[in-house]
DNA sequence: GTTAAATGGTTCAACATTGAACGAAAGGGT
DNA sequence: ACCCTTTCGTTCAATGTTGAACCATTTAAC
């Protein structure tokens, strides 16, 4: 069930991931080599990259968890959309969900039409602007939250023990100044 | 282009980011319809989730801007698997592939296809056992790879003048351990 | 006021990914 | 030889996302 490259230990020389960007150092192989193009510059493993990559990489891994373990039906967008609410209650207009999660208009809509279908969230049209929607949460969707969250508590807690909270807290000013650049230059 | 909303600081407050899991750090059992879920303690600070969460995002936003950037026709997934080549050299299978990035078998026989048919790898049967097929990189393959290179170049050098070499070595080494017990866990 | 630009939301085609089922080919007992 | 299991790659439906076009409404400019 292992796909992964061999490897082990969280230190030794792991699985060096799949990789994206980059220059090439030089692979030489036989084949497939054209010239030696500008692009290879650096060789040193561009650690920006196999940042990037790793991130991939989690994202993939936890989201397939996330709706593997989710009770049927709802996807990790729609969760997300209703553990924002649960958090922060009130409401919210489909642009700001749409640029807190960082997608499209389009793919919003999507998710919140189905959270609708299921009476998990409530849209109303905004009295004082008609271009707006006001989104909010129903006690379905609070209790559908709720569900969830119990689904997915066993995997949650193995992941809170596997590392500190330290280490959560030292990796997350960084991730977020990351996040907050991508968002300002893109 | 800009696609999603451009910034609009939404009220002061940086982007907080939309969150996900919430996560309870001890619910009920019973069913208790009640006005005060266990998923609302959790609110906290669940570091957890919040890496989750930043982890997404950076994510999109990397791919969004990656996929902006690339020449037409290349989509990030295939230019992952072309940068994977053009530092390994060599053959690889698509099980080999997949594993190494983490999406399905279905997904690789997807990209390969793709890139095949624009002549960026060789795809062979391998003699010595009937089940699998042999991938390798094309001399075409190396020069899109470079033209893509060369056409990310200025946003790159943007990321990486943005941040220390030591601020991505420094948050590697956790990501790494990460990715590794999400991919052990699973 | 009228007109132009910006904003909010929807819709659509194209694409990528998952999960499942499938067939082909090895490999391992017995 | 014969099953039984595993591995490899493909295919398919369902879903989610982007990017673009579109309309309605609001805001700004003049």
């Amino acid at each position: 069930m292992d796909l992964k490259d061999p490897g082990q230990g969280p230190d030794g020389q792991q699985p060096e991931a799949g990789d994206w960007t980059g220059s090439a150092p030089m692979a030489d192989s036989s084949h497939a080599r054209a010239s030696r193009p500008a692009s290879m510059m650096a060789a040193k493993d561009r650690l920006d990259v196999q940042l990037l990559t790793e991130i991939s990489i989690i994202n993939q891994l936890s989201v397939t968890l996330m709706e593997r373990t989710i009770p049927a039906g709802m996807s990790a967008a729609q969760f997300g959309v209703l553990s924002h609410f649960v958090r922060r209650g009130g409401e919210e207009s489909p642009a700001q969900l749409a640029s807190a999660f960082q997608v499209t208009k389009g793919a919003m809509t999507n998710t919140l039409q189905r959270l609708e279908a299921q009476g998990f969230v409530r849209i109303v049209g905004d009295a004082t602007d008609g271009r707006k929607k006001r989104v909010s949460l129903t006690p379905e969707g609070a209790r559908a939250f709720d569900t969830a969250v119990l689904a997915m508590r066993p995997h949650m807690e193995a992941l809170r023990s596997a590392f500190t909270d330290s280490e959560f807290a030292a990796a997350l000013p960084f991730l977020k100044a990351l996040r907050i650049w991508l968002d300002e230059n893109r």
